[in-house]
DNA sequence: TATTAATCGAGACGGTACGTCGAGTCTTTAC
DNA sequence: GTAAAGACTCGACGTACCGTCTCGATTAATA
């Protein structure tokens, strides 16, 4: 789930910014990340392991938490086409997260992403904003259309479903620190839509 | 919910352990985490502010993580009596969280315990354990009576149930930073006997 | 006291070197110098204030320090002309350092540049170039024709009656960083023939 | 000639300042001063070497240039007693610095003090503090009595001498980067007092 | 008149060092 | 004994500068 790199340019004078340092940044941000968590986590580390400056580094990135969330979005997949049933739907909006923690360490990145977005200014601002455009309006979508169809109740809280949906996954990786089997996000999209069940 | 002090001794000689200087910095821990996140934490800082020694610090805690689950763990009140409706005996299992979450920097200490919990090594051990004894095993007496008498399924995962009990909570300190609505968590608690409700 | 530009070539592609790029970089040079000292002394800052390019800077000079050492040899003045007193064609050796110094911000330009000199190899190399050619030269010419004719003693050492000469301007403008009065560095040309004197 | 370590305390809570770690900081100053120069001196460097923390350097001296020159003048030796005769007290007073500049790699030190002290506002002085109190009063001394014998002038301005004795070992040092012979500095007293001798 | 080679401003980049802050340990004094 | 005070080493912070490189534009000699 790739973000902005922000090299678009028309015409500038001097070298364009540095894709190959770019991604070299962010891979060796993850294996920080992953290995240290977010307290532990050093620009100082990511630098040496990136063979970058910290100068770029900070040139790029509003805050080392921002580039933390970039670098866990990076690795989260695009969401697949969930077809016309609305339960699907929603599903295929979060079964990428999930398949994102059940991948290598993607658990750890995912955590320590987390954590930033908990902790830093910015990384929660780059995370609400992915949210936002990945999640929370394609399901506001599909959400409105279950409504109008009285599949489920009118009066449900768009941010109180996300929390049903998401909430779960979040205990597990960051505070249970427990594996995450499959179908787990899956089946907390059922629980939830069954919750808003009209009767 | 306050934690053992560890003051308790037989005799030995010379002054026992300060309460004053630990409740100072335990207040003082909570102060600077509200204020500063988890990773903005400074040891230096309790120490400064409660007058103490960093060294008194070190002796009675085994991570500053610890510490500051210690300190949250100190706001969150004692668990009501919920009867003999397990629907309210769960619910009042929660409730204290929620109350935490409410009042003053509650959220904010909160989230950097929760942080620290999830970061540290020590700071998990202590959350989890907390968590097991004031959460999961009354609960798992409660969801087991329950299905005893058919009135939940007997096949639920007891670690998915606090999940979808407390996961909705974590998100929305952590990651939505929005303020925690009065019955969120009973709600939840309903939502979620609801989900394991048999038929 | 101009040094060579290194412009002079016959024929060659491209356009020739900015002598309007060269002269704005040795004046940012020199206020930078004067204002920053040589340890705070910055390529950055001389590139931004003369509008240049680092690679201009980095192409003419084989060093910051010889770039010091030529922008403060391009501020003194050329030596008047002494007319036939020994006395007075060595004193016209060194007054133009003398007017340099008491010139606006000449000492600290000039006590910039010799720092450069003593710490730099490349500017250590074009100073005494420098005062082997405008000073050690013509002195030695000088002194040489007073030997001869039993003026003063025939078993000075050059170096030495140079350092006599210079060494007090030099302890003036770098250690005690007072003003230097007027007539200053003659009244040390005249005490440094007095001690050689004949008899 | 040792400067105030500052470690005098009557009583104070904590440790006392280590003098272990000040003697390893100077004598690693000395080295990377020697080594690298003025500009290319590095406290991290300094650091590393005598395995001390930048904290305490900065903790205990106000600039690093102060460093460089309280470094040198651990290494000027104290001036031998001279006796009766002005031009041998005189001699006395400059002969520990021509000492010091001809062992070792007390030469290399010697001019990064110098150029440290010409371009830093707290090393400045520092050095000429040292010099007001090391030479500059003893003189002042000595020459008053040399002047109320009429064995010289009476209206020498003090520190024309003081620059007419120690400007030539600058600017050898320093600018010539060439050996000081032994006997130079004596010389340049008996030079100095034979240019203001009455008569 | 194109082509070609050089110059120049702008600036991205990997590094090194800056001066500060915090972690965790140790030592001294006070109680 | 406990605790406050604080010095110490080590490492990371975020910034500045170095010296090299690449890019786009411009300028002058050559073809």
């Amino acid at each position: 789930m790739s973000t902005d790199t922000g090299t678009t340019r028309k015409s500038r004078k001097g070298p364009a910014r540095s894709e190959e340092s770019r991604a070299a940044i962010l891979e060796a941000t993850r294996i920080e990340l992953a290995e240290n968590g977010w307290r532990g986590f050093s620009v100082d580390a990511v630098a040496k392991r990136a063979s970058a400056s910290k100068q770029t580094i900070y040139k790029w990135w509003p805050s080392i938490g921002a580039m933390c969330v970039d670098a866990a979005l990076a690795l989260i997949p695009d969401a697949p086409d969930g077809g016309r049933d609305p339960q699907e739907r929603i599903t295929a909006l979060i079964v990428p997260l999930e398949a994102t923690a059940r991948t290598g360490n993607g658990h750890a990145v995912l955590r320590g992403a987390l954590l930033a977005a908990a902790d830093d200014q910015h990384a929660g601002e780059v995370w609400r904003a992915w949210m936002n455009r990945d999640i929370r309006q394609p399901m506001r979508m599909v959400l409105a259309e279950m409504a109008s169809k009285r599949v489920i109740r009118r009066d449900f809280d768009l941010d109180e479903v996300i929390e049903q949906l998401l909430g779960p996954l979040w205990h597990r990786i960051c505070v249970m620190k427990a594996p995450v089997r499959e179908g787990f996000c899956s089946e907390q999209a059922r629980y939830a839509l069954r919750i808003y069940a009209a009767i």
